[in-house]
DNA sequence: CTAGGATCCTGTCAGC
DNA sequence: TGCTGACAGGATCCTA
């Protein structure tokens, strides 16, 4: 779930609690969860909050980092002593929940408050490493640039080395351009006008240009509203996460009528992923 | 090397 | 009601 929008959404609300705070214990439920000795982060203090790509790294103050990815359901869950909460990650109940419940799998105490990792489907994990060999982890050696950093010619020349792909898979993969998950590529490709079907050497430089340029405005977009509309979510309805709505063109609207000219969006499945597309912006060619 | 499919795991929902 | 299969906001591994 998490995409590098909310990634950047949790890393953000996340330093309001928890930055220069020590983490006092940690409790493992689930030992596929995590890895690494939990007592290696015990009793230190976290020194700053970084992102790379949707995995987020806590540094604490002995040259040790927490790596968390979120994978498809992981949600990061701040829950204050003065009963103020934070959450964000796969939308679910637990923002509003009782915790720890049964899909917590790891939780932090700190002096005034706990943060909590629930994943439903186990998928995420937390991680214990040395914060000088995050370069070198397996996962953080393999990202590309993020789209703000890429240019056109780049992404354009590995188009043409993926020619026989379809664009929607080149752009999930984070070793060729990295943040973009399965909403922010149908997103993306919805405001470039391009079906995700279209094969990476059929994409014109035009069309990488303007891909690029929509993948940053749909996720600049988003982190703009996420943390204050994931704030409001948890605080006010307490029911189904809706901060989708505010910005998806197409993203689980499959049925409505596209917000550019009125036909319906349809559902489609490319590279194994549910697939929204408005068919007749989005051609096939 | 690339491209596509299976896989990890739990939960929910549609259809019979 | 109970069963079954499909599917899910990700990434990796295996195969051809």
């Amino acid at each position: 779930m998490p995409e590098l929008p909310e990634v950047e959404t949790i890393r953000r609300g996340l330093k309001d609690f928890i930055l220069n705070k020590k983490i006092q214990k940690i409790e493992v439920f689930c030992d596929k969860s995590f890895q690494g000795q939990p007592e290696n982060a015990e009793n230190h203090t976290v020194k700053d909050i970084r992102r790379f790509g949707k995995a987020l790294i806590l540094d604490l103050d002995n040259d040790i980092s927490l790596m968390i990815h979120l994978r498809m359901t992981g949600q990061l869950i701040y829950d204050g002593a003065k009963k103020e909460r934070y959450a964000a990650g796969h939308p679910s109940d637990n923002f509003t929940a009782k915790l720890p419940n049964k899909q917590t799998r790891v939780l932090l105490k700190f002096p005034d408050g706990t943060l909590y990792f629930n994943d439903q489907r186990k998928f995420g994990f937390i991680k214990i490493l040395e914060t000088k060999e995050i370069p070198n982890d397996s996962f953080i050696k393999k990202l590309a640039k993020e789209p703000w950093d890429m240019t056109t010619d780049e992404l354009y020349e590995k188009f043409q080395r993926h020619k026989n792909s379809c664009v929607k898979a080149t752009i999930l993969d984070q070793s060729i351009i990295c943040g973009l998950g399965n909403i922010y590529a149908d997103e993306a490709l919805f405001a470039a006008s391009i079906h995700p079907e279209r094969r990476c050497g059929t994409i014109t430089r035009e069309e990488t240009a303007k891909l690029l340029k929509s993948a940053c405005a749909v996720m600049d977009r988003s982190i703009e509203s996420g943390g204050s509309t994931m704030a409001t979510y948890v605080k006010a309805d307490g029911t189904k996460g809706n901060y989708l709505e505010k910005f998806a063109q197409v993203f689980h609207r499959e049925g409505q009528p596209c917000l550019n000219c009125g036909t319906k969006i349809i559902k489609i499945k490319v590279a194994g992923r549910g697939t929204h597309i408005c068919p007749h912006c989005q051609e096939l060619k």
